[in-house]
DNA sequence: TTGTAAGCGTTATCAA
DNA sequence: TTGATAACGCTTACAA
């Protein structure tokens, strides 16, 4: 019944008895026809299970109906989360998802921009190393390929769905300071290749210094101390004074959670902590991750809608930044008078290489 | 210096003062041409910036070098990793890929299909509601684009790449008994709509059977109450006497987890508790969860490369499943005997609501 | 070794 | 209201 190979509107045409520009304006709705004509190209569109070509169909109107989409990785739940908002948002557009991943690779990005232009991307919807700094997205600009980022703070006049991480990450400061901690750490992941990390440590820092607290020490771990507990305790036993510690990420704060309990430490008691962005798992530990809640979905979503109305012709417009609310958690406490640095110390467990301090 | 619209391979041809077919076969090192002609056409294409338009290569070539990927959801890590897991693997082939989610229904799941096809993708991955039910996979087959599914356990002849949901379900009945349970449950979320869950329960049940335990309670949940641990404690309180759970999946666990603590009831004192996927966040609770240890990852990673090698013609072929390890982490123990149902019911505090047992 | 030209599936122009 | 026909950018016989 079905043949191997698909229809085509030439086909369509020669069945239905007549041109295949007739076959075209009926099939699209583009142009005249007559009743009858109408009918029987439908007909025999559908009887031949004909469907639209969709590379001939870029060729002739230079339209490839494909949004292109660069994240640095699906591992990354909260690009994922935000993909799938950019999913949701095309659905029923008629624009289809080219995606791909860098890696937190800059030079991927550039390539990986290159790519999508040579796939006739109708737009691009991008998180990347240093957006402002990539030549292959000044490309795409100049060729009027519309740009969307996601979760970059706004830049170089780009276009972006994001929280403003600087406000959001001095709320942090303001309440580590309400509950009267003097000393604060910031611990950073991937703190070159990411702008929302030093952004946030920007609005860390001089919240900080607004209330009085000490200047932040800024800690800066490898993805393989944070995937190991015991490295990580071993770091963080370098900083006995630090009785709050904001993570760039949650997976960064509930590693840290983790890593307290290699050192005998209870999290606030002795060490509160703080994470960013807000995934579901935070709510379902045993102690709740306090931390800044955002909605990666809903960054993706508004990212999709601002280029689906560039693509409609209503002009790329920047959005005002999308809400954030402090989550309230029980990671986060008065610290504790009691604790001096010594106790600390002290129950430091013999599995914990020594350390040299 | 960068025109607005990218250069053809004519544009090429005229610069360097050839035929575009001469043009062609240089850029494509698909034919014979002299030393000065290739440096004349390599130097006009340098110059011009010129790339490939994939839509004119791939009316011509009738392939699109575009590779059709779907899955039920991104916000799902599980098939996020999946995801990432094909594009390492696509990295460098020349592939690109083409998402598509289905929020995991099944007439989605079709049209879907469809409308990769629409794009002439060259290859289709995917995770659907019922691969061996969907006429528009069918189709595919029909028309010799290579289908590679995920997560899918074997069927109709379909290649996949899978971990044995049966027999990896069956340890866990095998470690229930070893323990001493006697009567234990399978929770389960979209048990209507996921082959791998129903799969996983046969295989458990199966063993649970031959370990001489009682037919395990099948206890289905909706999403919503999974979302809400004090509406799952409301239905694990009915369900007294079974003293380990086996979870259809890590969400689901670490759910039941939260929501025992709603009831007072420890993990795994109390009730033991197993999930399954292995993901990463497991590790990092406070009680670090007991679970069947996949890798999406890996899945992906194959379900590609099966892919690849079939549009290399080097055929289709279904390769042995992918292993699996029983992640022993530390909410599997043995039944508590003092404990009894009475004890239970009386832990259970005021916020839940009464309950007509 | 090179170039001409046909054709892939569409859309759009223009004459009938 | 219709239908030839010329693109769109590319690959590939086939000739030269």
């Amino acid at each position: 019944m079905h043949p191997v190979t698909s229809a085509t509107i030439k086909d369509v045409a020669r069945v239905a008895g007549c041109g295949i520009a007739t076959a075209s304006r009926v099939l699209n709705n583009s142009g005249p026809a007559s009743a009858e004509m109408r009918e029987r190209v439908q007909r025999a569109a559908h009887d031949l299970g004909f469907s639209f070509n969709a590379a001939g169909r870029a060729l002739q109107s230079r339209k490839s109906m494909t949004i292109g989409c660069l994240v640095p990785s699906l591992a990354n739940p909260v690009f994922a989360e935000a993909v799938q908002g950019v999913q949701s948002e095309l659905l029923g557009s008629g624009y289809q998802l080219l995606i791909s991943c860098s890696n937190y690779d800059d030079d991927a990005d550039g390539t990986a921009i290159t790519t999508l232009m040579e796939n006739n991307v109708d737009g691009i919807i991008a998180t990347m190393v240093a957006p402002d700094r990539s030549s292959a997205l000044m490309q795409a600009k100049q060729r009027d390929i519309p740009v969307s980022l996601m979760f970059h703070d706004p830049i170089d006049g780009l276009v972006t769905a994001y929280v403003d991480n600087f406000v959001a990450a001095a709320e942090v400061a303001r309440r580590f300071a309400a509950f009267g901690h003097k000393r604060v750490g910031f611990l950073a992941l991937r703190f070159s290749t990411s702008d929302r990390s030093r952004n946030r440590y920007a609005g860390f820092h001089e919240q900080c210094r607004a209330s009085g607290l000490a200047q932040p020490t800024l800690i800066e771990i490898s993805e393989d101390e944070a995937r190991h507990p015991e490295r990580l305790a071993a770091i963080l036993i370098n900083y006995p004074d630090v009785t709050a510690l904001f993570a760039s990420n949650d997976f960064l704060a509930i590693a840290v959670q983790k890593a307290t309990r290699h050192l005998g430490w209870q999290v606030p008691q002795d060490l509160s902590v703080v994470g960013f962005d807000g995934i579901e798992i935070g709510r379902l530990l045993e102690t709740p991750l306090t931390t800044i809640e955002t909605s990666p979905e809903a960054m993706g979503r508004q990212a999709a809608r601002s280029l689906l109305n560039a693509l409609q012709g209503l002009g790329l417009k920047q959005r005002p930044p999308l809400p954030f609310s402090f989550r309230e958690g029980e990671t986060l406490a008065a610290p504790n008078p009691k604790r001096t640095d010594d106790d600390r110390v002290a129950a430091q467990p013999s599995s914990v290489p020594p350390l040299k301090i």
